[in-house]
RNA sequence: GGAGAGGUGGCUGAGCGGUUGAAAGCGCCGGUCUCGAAAACCGGUUUGGCCGAAAGGUCAACGUGAGUUCAAAUCUCACCCUCUCCGCCA
């Protein structure tokens, strides 16, 4: 949620940041605007009767302490009293229609991010590694997981329906190994503390992080209880300290988290359909940062590390891309992708986004902190994945498939896999 | 799910419907004292909105939301959460 005050005193500068965003959202910028200026007018009339009735009730209370009539003064309140019942509620009105409108503004561009329209503008920062050479045409991973056993796409449409993932045998424990290796990469080699949250988040959660109210139909809901299953562990996990005032030596907080994630994918049917790459389930392994404001890029930069060190370890090749303004997610400033290259697929697959929400999340969840000058002020969050599995699967997959139609995986997952690094015959 | 108890400031814990944004203690910050520290003493110590250049003024908040009243932390109702016991259950 961006600062009404921000909007308030910027109101042109704004207007000119949303519309690089290129989502028609500047457009309630004068809305907002006129509806703030209505709010604090009837707030200022409410008050100033508020203070006439606070005043004049201890009167009648000092009279009727002396056993004096104060009939007159207590009819006059009567009705200053039905008067602010009236303002007040006009209040709450333009209150909950400025609050509508203002959940639905997606979060200003840092001001090192590209202007652009969409994935076309996003610059590459970086590569690491370089394709993989086969002596064979490279099979897709649906070929090479079902031909080992290791994964079964019609079992898992029997059970669930399109879009969901049989692990099988060593595709299984391959699954399972890979988010042991994450966990314990973020949290021995760079001072994540592993959290292990709900799958199910509430309402208010869903909008702390931004999911909410705009973008409902990605989401599945269970109506019985007004809970969520969580897309992203981003979700439980930023919001764990929602509501709350955290000291300035506290921070940063790391954190890690390993989840599923389920996700609808209303509106991308027929896109990537086949194997795991666009899934209603997947395991991820999310990173997450409480920031100082101060400091929250320099944060940003170590987590794309942070993730950028998975895929090296697993010896893949992969390019960093800086997401344009047109690309970017909903409470980003500033977002970092990874592709990892999947050589059956010839092409590159996003494993990880890094974000930099600086105080969009936090202040729709309210998470503070006092700073050493006694000041109360939002957190900067951060968040990245560290990385998605499923497409990291494909990776693997595709990367090391051996012309026999086995597996030879990089030895640093043997100790995962039970102390082989091969499946298969 | 059933029965009972309870939700007040960083913590513990008071609070006859009116001068309580809230006693007291602890903690924390600053000061006096001291070579220094402790102790003692003095002062300070929630958050947000609105008006204001500022000084300051003012409003709101005692789980959440409604209601009664001139006036609600205090009364009424609903909901949420916590604890104890019972039931059920991985």
């Amino acid at each position: 949620m961006l600062d009404i005050k921000l909007i308030r005193d910027n109101t042109d500068a704004v207007r000119k940041r949303l519309a690089d965003r290129g989502r028609g959202d500047e457009a309630a910028i004068d809305r907002i605007a006129a509806l703030d200026q209505r709010r604090r007018a009837l707030i200022t009339d409410a008050d100033k009767l508020k203070a006439l009735r606070n005043s004049v009730s201890k009167e009648i209370g000092a009279l009727k302490a002396q056993g004096q009539d104060a009939g007159v003064k207590m009819a006059a309140m009567k009705k200053v009293g039905d008067d602010i019942t009236a303002l007040d509620k006009q209040i709450a009105e333009v209150d909950e229609q400025l609050r509508a409108i203002l959940l639905t503004i997606p979060n200003l561009s840092h001001s090192t991010v590209p202007t652009g329209k969409d994935a076309a503008d996003n610059p590459e920062i970086r590569r690491w590694g370089q394709k993989p050479e086969f002596a064979f045409k490279p099979k897709p991973h649906w070929e090479i997981g079902e031909a080992l056993d290791i994964l079964d796409f019609p079992r898992a449409t029997k059970i669930s329906g399109s879009g969901f993932i049989l692990y099988k045998g060593a595709g299984a424990r391959l699954e399972r190994g890979l988010i042991n290796f994450l966990l314990d990469l973020h949290t021995t080699q760079h001072g994540y503390v592993e959290v292990f949250p709900p799958f199910l988040v509430n309402r208010n959660a869903m909008i702390g992080t931004g999911q909410l109210p705009k973008f409902e139909e990605d989401m599945y809901r269970l109506r019985d209880d007004d809970l969520y299953l969580a897309p992203t562990a981003e979700v439980p996990v930023s919001n764990i300290y929602r509501e709350e005032i955290l000291r300035h030596d506290q921070l940063p907080i790391y954190h890690c988290a390993y989840t599923p994630c389920f996700r609808r994918e209303a509106g991308a049917a027929g896109k990537e359909t086949r194997g795991m790459i666009r899934v209603h389930q997947f395991d991820k392994v999310e990173m997450v940062k409480f920031s100082h404001p101060d400091t929250s890029y320099d944060e940003l930069e170590k987590m794309v590390a942070n993730a950028e060190k998975v895929l090296q370890l697993l010896g893949l090749h992969y390019r960093v891309i800086l997401l344009c303004t047109g690309d970017m997610g909903f409470a980003s400033a500033k977002t970092y992708d990874i592709e990892v290259w999947a050589p059956g697929q010839n092409a590159y697959l996003e494993v990880s986004s890094c974000s930099n929400c600086e105080d969009f999340q936090s202040r729709r969840a309210n998470v503070r902190f006092k700073d050493k000058d006694g000041k109360t002020k939002f957190v900067h969050l951060l968040n990245g994945s560290g990385t998605a599995l499923a497409r990291l699967y494909v990776a693997l997959l595709e990367t090391y498939q051996q012309s026999d139609g086995s597996l030879l995986l990089p030895e640093i997952l043997a100790p995962y896999l039970g102390g082989t690094r091969k499946i298969g015959k």
